[in-house]
DNA sequence: CATGCTTACGTTACGGGTAACTTAAAGCTT
DNA sequence: AAGCTTTAAGTTACCCGTAACGTAAGCATG
């Protein structure tokens, strides 16, 4: 009687081989259902699989260099924000459909976390990496180039990336949602988002709103970057701040919809009209906007479908088909009602 | 251009060993510290680690089967709803924050996706699994029994688990939300929430609600179970249909704190005031809850926390440290303003 | 009946690390 | 200086599956 050894304990080729009176290369094949076996011997093979519950050691395999791993890393700052979130599970989804696992890695925005993280998945031999974000640290760059395997940089389109891309250019997106709330004739404008201690997609959002707004003609009077999460409480709070700072502002930019909530929210508590005394404006269309009485201007991003085009990059590339590099997934403003009318 | 070969082409530690002109055990000694060698020696194969590149490959020490790996398989719901969201952001940043890795698997509320999960993620040789809910397929409860592996059941407390659970009582959260609401004097109560294949804990917890509810000598007079994700626009269009039926409900209970939200919208849109015409309650106090104008009458869990809670069962139980198998992580009613005040 | 071909297996080697054991040289003791 | 201990290595075997190769038996063909 053997206690449990500290090794592994689970069944093994060999004793399922062994039980059915076989070599372990006939019930590898098998397994496999390569052929090259009787049918008796299948039998007795599968059998004996059954009946000791045998597992595959996909370790082995792998390992074995005969195939890649079906792991992929998945890298996402947070899932506090639903927008990451609903991209996480459209990544995950498919990749599952696909027989792909998700190694997760939440990196906190930040470049050190995302770095550690890739070097310990890398370690695991995944079959390919989608991250999120385009600025790396030099070390992880350095690693993603010499891991010779496909990575997909999401959420912030990358024209020329280390390998693929899917997103949208943020620069763009900010670019006319800038332009839009300038054509509603607004001219002293806020913006209320979270900072990062790295360069993101919602700066660059931001650098495309100041842009258009200043060529309309108007200003980013102010521009708030809470060290906080981007969600709803931050948004209320944070708009108290910047009516407080008295600067008259007349409409404000949040750096996603939930926060633009907060805002729309805050207002309500003090008894301002949306748009009559403010405007607001939200990035994103979380579902959340499917509800509120007035339809919150917004910037539509389909997220889902972004961590699914992600993950089919990956396939793709993975099965060694033609993948385009680089793949603008669009998003389209939602002029809603919370901004006053354009003339 | 470098053609791409089939087999791996990564730097092993054989190769770092020769740069460095020693066996590759000598380098293995080195790149664990263990002692052994001069400082000479060490010098020499970290120089070529860091001039090569090299990193371990962990697939061998864990194939090697002198270590555990170090994946935990974590199983969720969907990402849809904040809840796990929450709970897996929880579970991954302790995870990682001990060198864990988290392999994701979303299981859409199916028994047969988890099943086909958890045979996936076995023969990865996983050091643990955390799995959300207490209900599972046969061959699943099997497979997890032969694992010989940590399990952590979370969400749904299972006082007889597999192994270990952390959670909370949904069967007595629902009591006690039923209990409070009947002392608000409401006796025509309403439940609007999703359904999904398996038993579940939101079942559970409608079970405990209808009971108190019934004991109180009030009624559940309708209950809506949509076939449909568990967020903003269900709770919206579910509370029309509901107030359709004529059934003369004063006070509807939801399955979450984002369709009671919904809920709270489309009473707005028609005009109807909360709590005077109809109360509303939630369930989960989610982030939104902190920025509506009235205090959601809710019930408080602990989600970061609950995620945490059992990734520290898991980690301690991967360090041969005593853990107690079974932790209740308690919630809290949030009278909140929602619902009419009780006498 | 010798030859070649097919089927159904078995045998060997390998991958990248590490445990366990072995060895050579250096240092210390009396 | 002989004998013992310590240090700094090297060698061998193993983990579990699979590729590549080997082989024996059965069968058809000329």
């Amino acid at each position: 009687m053997k206690e449990k050894s500290s090794k592994n304990n689970r069944i093994s080729l060999s004793e399922v081989a062994r039980a059915a009176g076989v070599s372990k290369m006939t019930a590898s094949r098998v397994l496999r259902g390569e052929g090259g076996y009787s049918e008796k011997t299948r039998d007795k093979v599968m059998e004996k699989v059954d009946q000791l519950g045998y597992l595959p050691n996909r370790l082995a395999t792998v390992f074995a260099g005969d195939q890649s791993s079906t792991f992929v890393g998945v890298s996402i700052p947070d899932l506090g924000n639903e927008v990451f979130a609903q991209v996480l599970e459209g990544i995950d989804r498919k990749l599952g459909s696909f027989g792909r696992q998700t190694v997760l890695g939440l990196t906190q925005h930040t470049q050190q976390e995302e770095e550690n993280w890739i070097r310990t998945v890398l370690s695991w031999q995944p079959a390919g990496l989608i991250l999120t974000g385009r600025y790396h640290s030099p070390r992880a760059t350095e690693m993603l180039r010499n891991a010779g395997i496909p990575i997909v940089e999401i959420w912030d389109l990358n024209s020329s990336p280390l390998d693929m891309s899917v997103g949208i250019n943020h620069f763009d997106s900010g670019f006319d949602m800038g332009r839009y709330l300038t054509s509603c004739d607004y001219s002293n404008i806020g913006y209320v988002g979270t900072s990062h201690d790295t360069a993101n997609a919602a700066t660059t959002r931001l650098d495309g709103f100041c842009k258009a707004v200043e060529g309309g003609g108007g200003r980013v009077v102010k521009q708030l970057c809470l060290h906080d999460t981007a969600t709803y409480y931050p948004g209320f709070y944070g708009t108290e701040q910047l009516l407080a700072s008295g600067s008259g502002v007349e409409c404000i930019f949040y750096q996603n919809d939930a926060m633009a909530f907060g805002g729309l929210q805050y207002c309500a508590s003090k008894g301002m009209l949306v748009p009559h005394d403010i405007g607001i404006a939200g990035w994103g269309d979380l579902p959340i906007a499917s509800v509120i009485a007035r339809r919150l201007t917004s910037m539509h991003v389909p997220h889902l479908k972004l961590g699914q085009a992600a993950a089919e990059m990956m396939i793709g590339r993975l099965s060694d088909e033609p993948v385009e590099p680089c793949r603008d997934i669009g998003f389209r403003l939602i002029p809603g009602t919370t901004v006053r009318n354009s003339a």
